[in-house]
DNA sequence: GTGTCCCTCCTCGGC
DNA sequence: GGAGGGACAC
């Protein structure tokens, strides 16, 4: 079968296996697995195991959706539709629009992003007069992410002490406030479909009936809520396909938990597991040190990639001495690709924070070639759009609160903060939504507050009938946004992002698929909803594109993590430092560790046939220069795979042997955590260039050291503080030697 | 009520 | 270094 051809035979195992099993697919980095996925859905329709409508795939990013349906429908002679491909909040936006009534929401609920959802937090702190230094608005955004990721409301989740009792306190107050808003955060959507499927049998058969295949892409990336959720509609005796990379977990900070992998082997019987493991990518000297990295890890399901591509070139390493010679080489080594004839596009420059960009971008941007920094604000995101969005918003719901907020005064029309206290406080006096409570406000800040409500509902009624695009544009002329902006020197970008809205609406309302009604004649897509209504959902669930368009010939420079799923013919990997990768928030146990060698693995294996990577011994950072040594998961690669360009003060069996006594001496990983509380109570750390105390003894970069076995050296980089500091030193016999201050036994000498 | 200055804080980031 | 929020002057 065409279908089938050029498969390797884990693969084609993978694709054809019999439809009433469930699959554990193990995807290695570069090893087809969305190909294979898209397959499985099309050998199971090809062979007439289940109709679209039966087939629900479910993936994290919109981009990761749209890629599987452009394949799905290249593949088959059939239009999607029926199918259920989605991400989990889209999907399970789709369900709570379809039976809003059930899951006790208003037909017009509107989705809260991450900055709405902070705000519509500090609005609550602040009406409960609940003390912001104690409970930060940040933490109590966590506590409740974290619990609704956990599949529990807040009474649900442990609270050991009276702080934790007093935040899951604060996560009840906030969700009423969502509740009497008509609002629901990222979250809340996945909680609120999950509760809809468990509490209501009808609907829940509903959908064990429908969806006889279930498949989940990175399936290492799900959290608790989303196994739960997954579980409930697989209950009903649905096939799960499930493909995922226990190694290329790298989102635990926000929930994800590399454990649902084996709880799914261990929750459904009779679960083929499968090996992706051929690596169609990258050049052997770059798996190699993928694999060599890796290895260092615990509790792996295991997996080793191979290619038949031939070694290839081996890795290059550089050290610089600070950041920007670290850039200043970037550079240079870009250019000499640039006119070896490779492709600026198919280069790219990684960074584990973005704090990082600045510098490579300066360096670039001075040499004049052209570059793409991804990531950043999207369109949906920048403030313009987001008051336009709140306009838009309240048209379709007046009661949402965070919205009315946003732009009750803005442009500004009189209405200041006492004005806005009164209006509050009318509102908990009523119950009611600030709308509502606009006629209780007396005096000229209550007819400001009248005329605002007068503006809104004048809009309402004039675009009624308008198609959604003109109906953007008369919000845009009678809020007065545009001539807010139109007057604002330098504002003639966000004018422009403003306008930009007609022509997103024009595509959207296009490209709108039709409405979809099951049997009972109940609507399942979102899509039949008011045109505006979905309009909304779509601008918080697909905050629009940061990626470079495809013509364009530039440099990309994003972080690692944004560059999961991508690949490059070349790759720049920057700033491979202690401290930095792996990030010292990270270091307080070995799981957080852990995931930061993953990072470095999804780095490493981005690379198709050359791989730099690159270390600073000082770099800016928070405005203060910091000194750092080269990251230990440098020392983790195989030396056969590098080849050094900066010049070594030691070959790497020495540096290795010496790491190694420098860790008995110093009990370092013991040191990184403690680092962490020195760092928490001294939030001033003392700058390395100014040198460093450790009992009697004053340290600074470029001093003389004397030591009783390896004789004398200048110290080179310091970090930490305190007992726990560090100093890297270059002995004139012994080569260069990292050592715990407060156990080295070192004498200063002068100068 | 509005505009400006200073002080604080700081990973990673999709939906 | 740079964004966002609070305190303070117009």
């Amino acid at each position: 079968m065409a279908l089938l051809d050029h498969l390797n035979p884990e693969q084609l195992a993978a694709v054809t296996l019999p439809p009433e099993r469930h699959a554990l697919v193990l995807a290695g980095a570069g090893s087809g697995k969305t190909r294979v996925l898209t397959l499985r859905m099309a050998w199971l329709l090809q062979q007439g195991y289940v109709g679209p409508a039966g087939i629900l795939a479910v993936t994290f990013t919109n981009k990761a959706a749209r890629e599987m349906l452009a394949r799905m429908t290249a593949l088959l002679p059939l239009t999607p539709r029926g199918m259920w491909i989605g991400t989990f909040h889209g999907l399970c936006n789709r369900m709570l629009r379809a039976h809003h009534r059930t899951a006790n929401l208003p037909a017009t609920f509107q989705i809260l992003d991450m900055a709405d959802q902070l705000s519509a937090i500090k609005r609550v702190l602040k009406a409960h007069q609940i003390d912001d230094e104690k409970y930060p608005a940040k933490q109590v955004q966590h506590f409740v992410n974290k619990a609704k990721e956990d599949g529990l409301r807040p009474h649900q989740v442990e609270a050991p002490d009276s702080f934790q009792r007093r935040l899951a306190e604060i996560a009840e107050l906030y969700q009423a406030q969502c509740e009497r808003e008509g609002v629901v955060d990222f979250a809340e959507l996945l909680l609120r479909s999950y509760e809809l499927l468990r509490d209501h049998t009808s609907v829940r058969e509903h959908y064990q009936r429908r969806f006889r295949h279930i498949l989940v892409d990175e399936f290492q990336d799900t959290n608790r809520l989303q196994y739960l959720w997954l579980c409930l509609l697989a209950g009903g005796g649905a096939s799960v396909f499930a493909v995922g990379d226990d190694d290329q977990s790298i989102y635990a900070f926000r929930g994800a938990r590399v454990g649902n992998m084996a709880d799914f082997e261990r929750d459904f019987h009779e679960t083929a597991r499968i090996r992706l493991e051929q690596n169609y990518r990258s050049h052997g000297h770059i798996l190699d040190a993928a694999n060599a990295l890796i290895e260092h890890n615990q509790g792996r399901m295991g997996k080793n990639l191979w290619t038949d591509r031939g070694e290839g070139e081996p890795v290059r390493v550089y050290e610089a001495p600070t950041d920007s010679a670290e850039a200043q080489w970037v550079l240079g080594e870009i250019e000499s690709l640039i006119q070896e004839g490779w492709s600026r596009r198919e280069i790219a420059i990684l960074y584990r924070s973005n704090a990082q960009s600045r510098v490579l971008e300066h360096a670039l941007f001075r040499a004049g070639i052209p570059y793409k920094v991804y990531g950043g604000l999207r369109f949906f995101e920048r403030q313009e759009v987001k008051h336009a969005l709140a306009y838009l918003r309240l048209m379709e719901n007046p009661h949402d609160d965070t919205a009315f907020l946003r732009v009750v005064n803005f442009p500004t029309r009189g209405i200041g903060a006492r004005t806005l206290e009164n209006l509050v406080d009318a509102a908990r006096l009523a119950g009611s939504s600030l709308y509502a409570a606009v006629p209780h406000v007396p005096g000229k800040g209550g007819s400001n507050l009248a005329q605002f409500v007068a503006l809104i509902e004048r809009m309402r009624f004039e675009t009624q009938s308008l198609p959604l695009p003109e109906l953007v544009d008369h919000m845009l002329d009678h809020s007065g946004l545009r001539a807010h902006y139109e007057k604002e020197k330098d504002g003639s970008d966000r004018l422009e992002n403003l306008n930009e809205l007609i022509p997103a609406a024009t595509v959207f309302v296009d490209e709108g698929p039709t409405p979809e009604l099951d049997a009972d004649g109940e609507v399942l897509n979102a899509d039949a909803l008011p045109a505006l209504a979905a309009f909304l959902s779509h601008a918080a669930l697909e905050a629009g594109d940061n990626q470079a368009s495809e013509g364009d010939d530039a440099i990309q420079l994003m972080t690692i993590h944004a560059s999961k799923g991508l690949e490059f013919q070349a790759v720049f990997l920057t700033g491979v430092e202690e401290g930095l990768f792996p990030h010292e928030n990270s270091l307080l146990d070995e799981a957080g560790l852990e995931e930061e060698r993953r990072l470095m693995y999804v780095a490493i294996t981005r690379a198709r046939e050359r791989l730099y990577i690159s270390f600073a011994q000082a770099r800016m950072l928070h405005g203060q220069t910091r000194y750092s040594i080269r990251s230990r998961f440098l020392e983790e690669l195989p030396e056969g795979s590098l080849k050094w360009l900066s010049p070594r003060t030691r070959s790497f069996d020495e540096g290795a042997a010496l790491r190694a006594a420098a860790w008995a001496d110093s009990d370092w990983s013991g040191a990184a955590s403690r680092l962490g509380q020195a760092r928490a109570s001294q939030p001033t750390n003392p700058l390395a260039a100014q040198g460093i105390q450790v009992g009697e003894q004053h340290f600074k970069v470029g001093q003389n050291v004397q030591h009783d076995r390896f004789g004398e050296g200048v110290i080179l980089a310091l970090q930490g503080s305190g007992q726990q500091a560090q100093a890297q030193i270059r002995f004139a016999a012994a080569g260069t030697k990292t050592l715990a201050l407060g156990v080295a036994k070192l004498v200063t000498l002068d100068i």
